[in-house]
DNA sequence: AACACGACCTGGTAGC
DNA sequence: TGCTACCAGGTCGTGT
């Protein structure tokens, strides 16, 4: 589920349901941590923010919850506490009766306090966000021809940019025409514009979709799904020109892209 | 710096 | 049916 978009609709839809909610209890349960489950009881959940893939939860008097979904991770607020569920991994009383829920089949969601320095430093090791001003032509090109990474790799990076993950770095590179190995300090500028582009409006279309998907249970679930170019569609025709859709391994995970359309 | 790999976890699915 | 192998939207640490 979680790169950016979905982290988007989560944040969104948190905003609604969680903001200004006090929280009277704290319990982590897949990582006992009493001193955490300490300090934010009893505290007001100011605003829900997003940076990169990561959910920021601001607290009354300063400090931040920060909650990373990894790969299988949901947070949300259900109406009262049904904890049957072996997959909730943390849960937050709220003063209305209400909880807040993390939820994770794979248990490699994270969840930490943060104070302000944390939250500078944790901005400082992130890249800009992709679909706000600080993602600005100047600064993508001169980052790189910094690097030789694999586009790919590059993408994936958060520290060039924060929120691809292995979906829409593999579509931004698709719809850019850029071959997904390619070393990015040989990309040419037009390229580079390209992919920038790309990168804008494929996350703005997914995060559309996946605000809709998230509407709410019970809500309308169908909200069409972006459709996705290559990732997952190995042997399929391309979209663009109907070669099949090949999978490399890059990273130790897999790339898709179409061998005509990303030449070397 | 770049890259390869394993670790963290569980669950779904394809293939035999 | 039951088993195995491999796959999965992310990150971190280690070693070469």
């Amino acid at each position: 589920m979680p790169e950016l978009p979905d982290v988007e609709a989560v944040c969104r839809k948190l905003r609604r349901d969680a903001a200004g909610a006090r929280i009277r209890k704290a319990r982590l349960l897949r990582w006992p941590n009493r001193r955490l489950e300490r300090l934010v009881a009893g505290r007001s959940i100011v605003e829900v923010r997003r940076r990169g893939k990561n959910l920021l939860l601001d607290l009354e008097g300063g400090g931040a919850l920060r909650v990373h979904l990894r790969m299988t991770g949901n947070l949300y607020v259900i109406p009262e506490i049904r904890l049957r569920a072996a997959t909730v991994r943390a849960y937050f009383l709220l003063d209305d009766g209400r909880a807040l829920v993390l939820d994770d089949p794979r248990a490699l969601a994270s969840i930490e306090l943060l104070n302000e320095r944390d939250l500078r430093s944790l901005d400082r090791e992130l890249g800009p966000e992709p679909l706000t001003g600080e993602f600005t032509l100047d600064g993508f090109f001169a980052d790189t021809r910094r690097s030789r990474l694999a586009a790919k790799i590059f993408l994936m990076d958060q520290r060039h940019l924060a929120g691809l993950g292995n979906i829409y770095a593999a579509e931004a590179l698709h719809r850019a025409r850029i071959h997904p190995a390619k070393p990015m300090n040989q990309l040419s500028r037009r390229k580079v514009v390209a992919l920038r582009e790309s990168i804008v409006e494929i996350l703005t279309d997914a995060v559309q979709s996946a605000c809709n998907a998230y509407a709410g249970p019970g809500q309308f679930e169908a909200g069409e799904t972006l459709a996705l170019a290559v990732y997952g569609r190995e042997g399929e025709a391309c979209p663009a020109c109907g070669r099949p859709v090949r999978r490399i391994p890059q990273g130790g995970r897999s790339t898709y892209f179409c061998p005509r359309c990303q030449r070397p």
